[in-house]
DNA sequence: GAATTTTTTTGAGCTAAATCAAAAAATGAT
DNA sequence: ATCATTTTTTGATTTAGCTCAAAAAAATTC
């Protein structure tokens, strides 16, 4: 358990095994129900998770109360609200589990704390950037604009071939940017 | 000229002045006539820039040829397609500028030879991403994800209220994700 | 300043996907 | 197994924004 997650903080970067100890002390093991709400919209993001096992969904309501997912995280990814996260200002999006999951957290003020304190630290700091958020964002842009709603039905399968199994119509549909009924025309080759 | 831009740097993350001495050696000054690609969408984005004066475009063609624009930038911005930067894999989108520019640019190589080099460079990256690109481009996914065409078209008024005297219509439709007909169809107030 | 090119507007249908409503299927609880 | 709840599908209608086509206005060039 430990092993594992100090492995996958060693893939981003490796780190000195001195300043990987530090780093270690500063997580926090927890595990969630299904259903948790790890942070919700209006509220800083204080913490940065990885998410060892289990699945999240983001999403934002609007003032029409209108709620869509607008991203998802699965095993071994990072979540957070980013723009939150990196301002501490209140977050425009929460964050709710789908799974029973295990996290491991890491407060804001900790963070930027290492950041400080350890030049590696900062690298991987950087690298885990780069990796869990520049590479996947600008993507989503890009298939927001340019595909249309089967395209980016299809897209998602090839990047997560066993969604379905995990993850309910309704919550595709609106990570999608469609309806629930639209997708299920898609699904049954009608559209 | 040089003293603005060295203003400029040191108004993300204030560095030592040794280390801003041999972060501005890094940097080269470069004039460019309107029109004129920085990046064209296939190649590494080998490059990043500060666009201190000037107008960019960043546009992105399908495979049907179909071309819309995905990003602008003025005036004290930064430049570069960052996924492509960061991996110096292909870039996925062009960079054209849309008035003729100054900007000051930095070789990926060296930018990465600078974090290693010095701790205080990489705080400094890492508020660069930060302010330049995290808290801007979720703003763009739940833009496209939850505004109509209308209120899109509103909202970048108020984040470029003179954008209008610099860029055309065919432009700002193609990056709004409407067509231009439609735009002229809003601002009139037709829509 | 007249001519050419580029940009913007207007008009008339068309279409992808939304909405509203309800049935069918799957899942979970007693 | 039976009942209740949640999830998914199907059907009918509506709509925001598209396409195609052409006119009008504005900006450039000679």
């Amino acid at each position: 358990m430990k092993a594992d997650f100090s492995n996958f903080i060693n893939s981003i970067y490796p780190l000195p095994y001195q300043i990987l100890d530090d780093v270690l002390l500063h997580f926090q093991y927890k595990e969630y129900p299904k259903n948790y709400y790890l942070l919700k919209q209006g509220r800083p993001c204080k913490y940065l998770w990885v998410l060892v096992k289990g699945a999240a969904r983001y999403t934002f309501s609007d003032e029409t109360g209108k709620e869509s997912n607008v991203w998802f995280s699965f095993d071994n990814d990072i979540v957070a609200d980013a723009p939150s996260f990196v301002s501490q200002k209140p977050s425009t999006e929460s964050i709710q589990l789908l799974e029973d999951s295990e996290l491991y957290a890491i407060e804001n003020s900790h963070l930027y704390h290492l950041l400080q304190q350890h030049h590696s630290f900062s690298l991987w700091y950087i690298k885990l950037i780069e990796k869990y958020y520049i590479t996947q964002i600008e993507d989503r842009v890009t298939d927001l604009q340019f595909l249309t709603a089967k395209q980016r039905y299809e897209k998602l399968l090839i990047q997560f071939p066993n969604i379905g199994n995990r993850i309910n119509l309704g919550h595709i549909a609106s990570y999608l940017n469609i309806t629930q009924e639209t997708l299920s025309r898609i699904r049954s080759g009608k559209l």
